[in-house]
DNA sequence: ATGCCTTATTTCATAAGA
């Protein structure tokens, strides 16, 4: 079974290299971020016609995530328990002075989870963070924190299980193309990569891939000053896997070649093949 | 010091991404 994660950088700009991908590739199961659309906008019937089961949770211009299957896809979950909300940092100053009652939003569309061939599987596009001083910084911890929670309660009736998608952290200095560029920014300070410790303390472990060139297996590369061409790009697309899953990995590997060429996303998809 | 590229939208300019 192919299981893959792939940040597309609005679906609906990928549709043809997302079905074209998906032609060559065959995997199983696909998780799907930042597909910037609404959950009704989802192009299903494209995907259908390739013989998945599609669900998506999307909202609109911004986030936006889904999950392909073609070995069952049950017990949707749009959002996790506990998931935060955002309010932008003047939003959050507006609360506190002009309105009698708090601004009430709903959860960004950042994760969605279903049951697929027996694996309960997240499909996750963390916060950004933008600045480690950024109101956007916090979110995105409790975020974490609070998905480590709703995972946490789910490891009991699912003893494999796989959260993967576009984490927006970098685990070590070795998943950036230089360190010292990083320094001061998010994506690597301790807080951030304390949440991904967090969740492998659950029980999780990273599925580190191979890469198909270089030694790095990074998945994201700027779309700016020839990043991908010169490798200088970031490992955050992660697959964290229960032991019973990762007990039947046989493979894995970043698709670089889905980088290249004309109209991509600035990230590759990560495939993971299990027994 | 900042943009460099790409996306969708309250579009010919902006916000956001990482």
């Amino acid at each position: 079974m192919r299981l893959a994660t792939w940040n597309v950088n609005s679906v609906k700009a990928r549709l043809p290299r997302l079905l074209e991908w998906l032609a060559e590739a065959e995997p199983d199961i696909v998780c799907l971020q930042e597909i910037k659309t609404t959950t009704v906008l989802f192009p299903a019937d494209e995907l259908e016609d390739l013989g998945y089961e599609v669900a998506a949770n999307g909202e609109g211009r911004w986030n936006g995530v889904a999950l392909l299957s073609r070995v069952g896809l049950e017990d949707v979950s749009r959002g996790f328990p506990g998931q935060p909300s955002y309010a932008g940092e003047a939003e959050a100053a507006e609360e506190l002075t002009l309105l009698d009652e708090p601004l009430t939003r709903s959860p960004e569309a950042r994760a969605i989870g279903a049951v697929c061939g027996g694996i309960r599987i997240w499909s996750l596009y963390a916060p950004n963070g933008r600045t480690p001083e950024s109101a956007h910084y916090a979110y995105k911890l409790e975020w974490f924190a609070a998905f480590r929670e709703a995972l946490k309660a789910e490891l009991s009736t699912h003893p494999q299980l796989v959260a993967c998608g576009d984490f927006n952290v970098a685990p070590t200095d070795a998943d950036v193309w230089d360190p010292a560029v990083f320094v001061g920014s998010t994506h690597v300070t301790p807080p951030e990569r304390q949440a991904l410790a967090d969740l492998r303390a659950l029980g999780l472990r990273d599925v580190v891939p191979t890469p198909m060139k270089g030694p790095h297996p990074f998945s994201y590369w700027d779309y700016r000053a020839g990043a991908f061409a010169k490798d200088m790009g970031m490992r955050i697309d992660l697959v964290y896997a229960t032991q019973p899953v990762v007990d039947r990995v046989t493979g894995a590997y970043v698709d670089r070649e889905a980088r290249k060429g004309k109209g991509p996303s600035d990230h590759a998809p990560v495939v993971v093949d299990l027994s």
